[in-house]
Parts: structure tokens; C-alpha cells; sequence
DNA sequence: GAAATTTAGGATAAAAAAGTCCTCATAAAA
DNA sequence: TTTTATGAGGACTTTTTTATCCTAAATTTC
């Protein structure tokens, strides 16, 4: 299991902050783009291929063409962001295994497994209190709450 | 940048764990770890090579050989692990950006960046709380902590 | 309409991470 | 001493992620 971001979603998180901070009538370059928040160009126009096929933003080819944020930027949420780009992440499942957490342990005789509502995990609520804070901060951080925040970008 | 730990350090987390709640004395097969961790055999023997020469454990070759912990697990936290085998984390860097989180700001022109103590990021405190939370996480919780947590393995 | 510019889309390449295979060295047991 | 078991170590393969390239399509400007 993989709790945070690929580089691709820090891209798009990267992006569209950028995005947001700009005056929605305009068209902005990709290659613009990619220079301010310093991520390879052929790679951020992927990107923007399929931000644009989920309709977070759209695009206009040609001359004076780019791109423009339309998704509202005070819901979008970094985890949607995140679970769009890499997938949908399982919290129920333990950080350090492969299977379920808190509801497997093992019979008297140590023989069997089966599966039991309460935890035997001794971690098992350290371990929520950490998710709880990803889960937390992924969900309740929208694109908007960067508006005016450019320290993140090159002039 | 990336917070949380790859693959390997997973394994090397649960293979210790594994270790820890055996009897010191005995030497136990990798085969037979990677059996109750669920880790690929060959993949888990490149790890104890590299446990090896960190000297957290000891290996034995030939009949009843195997390997053994030797590292003080109530000393071996998460973070020991997952920086020796991902690489250290640098938590003074923004986690969307790639640059210094909370001290460089743009002049009042916007032309020039130049560092600063002071933090313009509008997102400091709540960045900071969640890199808090995972630092504390990984730096507070040990290997030894897991001791007769069996449910992260197979019978 | 022609030229210039900019995204779309497919193919490809490079890098990193994860996983495998084979032979050798070593140790214990027969 | 021979056989068997087990980790060491190097080379290799596969998969995933990240990044690039080239041509076509669309749009504006001249």
C-alpha cells in the first residue's frame, strides 16, 4: 500500500494551483505553464490531455490557444486529485501488510485464521490516528486555499 | 518528493517484525520468512544481504543456517528503516513543489526571489501540522512495538 | 487562403523499482 | 568425506513510472 502522491499528481496538484491563481478568461499555454512550475513540457501536455478528457479544465488549439481552469477550485480536494490520478486507496488495509486491518486474528490454538470485528492489532490505533491525519489533510485541502499563494512557482 | 516508504522498506518493516517475535536464539530460512510475510523469496534475500552488512541481523550459510536479529528492536524505529533503505527525507521542502517550503518569497516588484525566514505560504501551518504528524509517526514507533502482533502474518 | 502557432494523440525511450535466476561458498549432517 | 541445505553475490528480466518525439488537427493572424 502507498499512502501519498505520485510525481504526476504533484504535477497536476502543481498545475492547477497555478491555473487557479490565473484570470479564468484567458487561454494559458502549456509550455508557459510548464516553465513557471518547472515540469517537462511533453510530459505536463499529457497531462493536460486527460485533465481536459475529465473536464477539470479546457483547451483551445491554435494560436492564443492553452488551456483554462473550469473545475471549481474551492472543491476540488487534493485527494480527488490524487485518487483520480493513482488510483483509489484502500485505508482499511494495513501500512505494513497485505491484508486487512483489525479484522483478522488468528484462533486460540494459533491454527486458523478468521476474520473478527475487533482489533488485535497493537498498533491498530496509532496506526488509525496517522491515517486519519492523511485522510484529513488530502480531504480538506482544496486548489483554492493556494489562491495568491505563488511561492510555489517561477517568476 | 515523496513521504512514504516503497516496497522494499514495506518488506524490511514486516520481515523485522517477523524476526522480532522469534526466539533470539534460533536461525531462522529466509524461505521460511518470506512464506509467513508473503514476500518473494529471492527478492527477500537480496534485503537480508543488505540487513546483512547494516548489521541490524546475522546470517548463517549452509544446513540450519538462516538469519537472526541482532538489531534492539525497541531502538529500530520506522524511520531508521524506511531513510536507510529509501534515502532521507528532506521535510524542510514544500510537498508540491520543488523548492524550500516556507522561506523564500517573491520582492514586492515580483522580480526577484530572495529567502526569508518568515513563511508567505498560505498553507505553512497546516503543511507543517501533516509533515508533524508523519515525522512523529515514523520517528515514535519501533520495531519492537509490533512484539506478538502476528496478524500482519500467515500461519 | 496561407502561414504561424498551439494542443491532440500515438509511438517510443529512459529511468526506477520490483522481482528472478544461476552459480559459488559455507556449514551441518549423514 | 560426501551429501544436502542454505545464504552470498552477480547478472538478468519484468513492470511501472516518468519523459520525449513526431505528425496531425485546429485556430488565429496576416
Amino acid at each position: 500500500m502507498s499512502f501519498l502522491y505520485s510525481k504526476s499528481s504533484e504535477y497536476i496538484i502543481r498545475a492547477l494551483v497555478y491555473l487557479s491563481n490565473i484570470d479564468k478568461e484567458e487561454y494559458i499555454m502549456i509550455k508557459s505553464i510548464s516553465e513557471h512550475t518547472n515540469i517537462p513540457h511533453p510530459f505536463l501536455s499529457k497531462i493536460f490531455q486527460k485533465l481536459a478528457a475529465k473536464k477539470w479544465i479546457i483547451s483551445k488549439k491554435g494560436k492564443r490557444g492553452g488551456v483554462k481552469l473550469i473545475a471549481d477550485s474551492s472543491k476540488l480536494t487534493l485527494m480527488d486529485i490524487i485518487e483520480w490520478s493513482d488510483g483509489v486507496k484502500d485505508f482499511s488495509q494495513c501500512i505494513f501488510g497485505d491484508r486487512e486491518c483489525g479484522d483478522i486474528i488468528p484462533k486460540h490454538d494459533n491454527s486458523v485464521w478468521y476474520p473478527e470485528k475487533q482489533s488485535n492489532c497493537i498498533l491498530y490505533d496509532k496506526c488509525n490516528r496517522f491515517k486519519a491525519a492523511i485522510i484529513d489533510f488530502f480531504s480538506n485541502t482544496t486548489i483554492s486555499e493556494f489562491k495568491e499563494h505563488n511561492s510555489l512557482f517561477r517568476q
